[in-house]
DNA sequence: GGATTCCGATACGGTTCCGTTCCGTATCGG
DNA sequence: CCGATACGGAACGGAACCGTATCGGAATCC
């Protein structure tokens, strides 16, 4: 059994001596906590040794990488989540659907990961913190360009509130997708389509 | 089970020997669920250890009422959440205003609760099935009422989609009470009414 | 070849929680 | 008063998990 050859898992650490940490174990942690939080485990409940066991990895290959679960969710969070999507800079009602439309599309994992860190982002300042820094406040600076184009524009009235807008447009989708408040809404036909036609229509110029 | 003759009651109740069950213990025992649960602990990390602690009861107490932690929770639950708010029949607007306005500010310790529910209801049929037939439905079931009576008057669309409009209306209060989504919310006059208006615009016949 | 580091695996003592089973006491019905 | 049951509290054996340590083997550099 001979293991592919690796590369440094952590590139600035330069390490000369030994044998290499292995990148494959390093993607198979990060995997393996995805997969446990897809599972509806929350972050309190997530254990070390569950993600051990799931990642084929013993306990210190873990530990020699990360000081403890902190460290190891934030760097799992940074991997989940890209960029935002872009506007194409077509319409205005084009892009506010092609902005809402990928919520819980693109990566239908992180939607279903969302939920068990929910819990987490109520109670630590620190996790709200980054959880507003790394995700929704760059989603809701593209959402605001867009509608401030409709402003300049004149197709979108002047004294439009940007931040009660976004919160209208993405909402609706955010929670559908997150906690399926409604299950009626998955029947519904071009249901991003039909939020922007009424929220456009109601903040009109 | 020969107790065929005594009427129908919660377990317990059919006893008529001895020292009575404590009604202050239970709602200690209830009090602490939903303390606990307010300060974040979710559900799977919700012992009943904590719990009896936090209820100044012995755990037997606990397991003498309840089998175990679900149904314990089912109890709180339902406790903790009365019947829906109603309308008053006013205007469409001012209703709509009144059912959305009550999101978490009816019951402050709701809305706290609540995140730490999600996971388990995201993993669990049975808890959805719970949390939509006891919370969620009978509150769209409240608004979607206005909603027609509004189509019946003339004054909102006819072909409009009561589904999607509720869901409009309530989820941006929904989403920024639960998980404070967009914290500049915070600072916005009047959400409610402001909500109300772009979507009734939006649907306006 | 030798030194060094990582690998997966296993074991350790310590902690928390489970659900149950005892206490000695308190509070009811008869 | 007596019997029955509930009370708060403490302790139990068992399970899960923590973070660390140690193992023999594998991979890489010097």
């Amino acid at each position: 059994m001979t293991e592919l050859a690796e590369l440094p898992a952590t590139p600035g650490t330069a390490r000369t001596q030994g044998r290499p940490r292995s990148s494959r174990a390093h993607e198979a942690i990060l995997e393996a906590v995805l997969d446990l939080l897809e599972e509806g485990i929350t972050v309190e409940a997530l254990s070390m040794e569950a993600i051990a066991a799931r990642a084929g990895v013993g306990k210190a290959t873990i530990y020699r990488r990360w000081a403890g679960k902190d460290e190891l969710l934030l760097e799992t969070l940074i991997k989940l989540k890209g960029p935002p999507t872009q506007p194409l800079g077509d319409s205005v009602r084009a892009d506010l659907i092609r902005l809402i439309s990928v919520v819980g599309h693109k990566d239908e994992r992180a939607v279903r990961v969302m939920p068990c860190l929910m819990p987490e982002v109520s109670r630590s300042p620190e996790a709200y913190r980054i959880w507003q820094e790394a995700i929704t406040e760059p989603r809701r600076e593209v959402m605001r360009d867009v509608l401030r184009r409709g402003v300049a524009s004149g197709e979108l009235r002047a004294d439009l509130d940007l931040e009660v807008t976004v919160s209208m447009l993405i909402s609706p989708l955010l929670l559908h997708r997150m906690t399926r408040w409604n299950p009626r809404l998955d029947e519904v036909d071009d249901l991003p389509a039909q939020i922007v036609d009424v929220v456009l229509r109601g903040v009109a110029a």
